[in-house]
DNA sequence: GGTTCAAGCGGACCGGGGTCCGGTTCTATT
DNA sequence: AATAGAACCGGACCCCGGTCCGCTTGAACC
């Protein structure tokens, strides 16, 4: 009989042989995404490259999403760092309006970069919620500050919705339009919002 | 030698079993769609289900995108004959701001109802741009005449941004809005835009 | 009606995502 | 150290989107 129940905050830790392939796994999906592309990163290929079965790689990443995601998540983690405590204005210690404007023109570079990760990921359903609801949460903050009135739930999602991966890489790659002047009308609905 | 000259704007008609062919291959679809959902509209069930073979398919509709794309341009066809010459306030008629709250009403309910349909058919890339360049245009006109100033091209687009099928589909079924809600939010940025 | 040939047709085939299960390896317990 | 059993491993297998190519058919001109 077990002496130890097992905690319920306390997942069965990984084994070493597991922890030792997820990292293989994630070095040599990072290698191929820098080497030729998204695209080129196979199930298979990655499976080859990294050295282990397939099998292997759809236990740790679940899906082909999944292991998108969890490319994607190093850079939103250093992100939400740089938001929660880097510095200013995108970090605290400026205004709040000049926060929430570093933070769209943060966002907007962040996701255009990685858009095609992004969207490889599956970004607008899946992962996307939990990153959507760090953003809105910090909109939300940003706009109580600024003594916006209104529904502020949805008009953070409103104001967060033009920064989408996909909505960005349209405007750059098929109308045309560079980064400051995207940026510039985002910046100005903002503010006719704060000032309204 | 041949007489006439293929004329430059007339494509070779259509030959008439292929033309069979795509009606039944539609019927078919919508059937599926209808009885199953979509993510049950396999290209080889879809085949068997209109009676001709796999290669018909593809070079009817070039990929599953193709096919989704073509069923949802029956709806997107009759929304823009709505908007266009319509009953006010969303057909012309009515004052420009009743117009654009109304296209926003509209358009949400349109790509909530056909969410899935839309997604497969990659919306927000290819035939979404078409889609959207109609929607874009008709903005930018309303907020012409309310006289918005300001880089009309790129605050239309953050206003219809919010619109899209995911974004909706997002508040509906995971933060549990409802559309009134949502579209009140829109509403009031919409207004706040106008009004600053 | 006969001839011609581009257009259409369809199913065998391929590659990639995702599943499964028999064999192997780690770790907790004694 | 030995044992037991859970976690892990890996590759054969399945399904689906998409391609290819040899055969068929429709239509236009004689």
């Amino acid at each position: 009989m077990p002496v130890s129940l097992p905690l319920l905050g306390e997942p069965p830790r990984e084994r070493s042989d597991a922890a030792r392939n997820r990292e293989s796994l994630l070095c040599a999906a990072r290698r191929m995404v820098e080497a030729e592309g998204v695209e080129a990163v196979t199930m298979d290929a990655l499976a080859e490259e990294a050295g282990v079965g397939k099998g292997t790689v759809f236990r740790r990443f679940e899906s082909r999403a999944g292991l998108m995601a969890a490319l994607v998540n190093d850079f939103e983690i250093d992100w939400q760092e740089a938001v929660l405590s880097g510095p200013p204005p995108l970090g605290p210690g400026a205004p709040p309006l000049d926060r929430l404007l570093a933070m769209g023109r943060s966002r907007m570079e962040l996701n255009l970069t990685h858009a095609q990760l992004m969207e490889a990921a599956g970004w607008e359903l899946t992962q996307g919620a939990a990153a959507h609801s760090f953003i809105a949460m910090h909109v939300r903050h940003l706009l109580g500050e600024l003594e916006v009135r209104g529904d502020l739930q949805v008009i953070a999602t409103v104001l967060i919705a033009p920064l989408a991966p996909a909505v960005i890489q349209q405007q750059v790659e098929h109308e045309g339009l560079d980064l400051d002047r995207i940026h510039a009308g985002w910046a100005d609905l903002v503010e006719r919002v704060v000032n309204g």
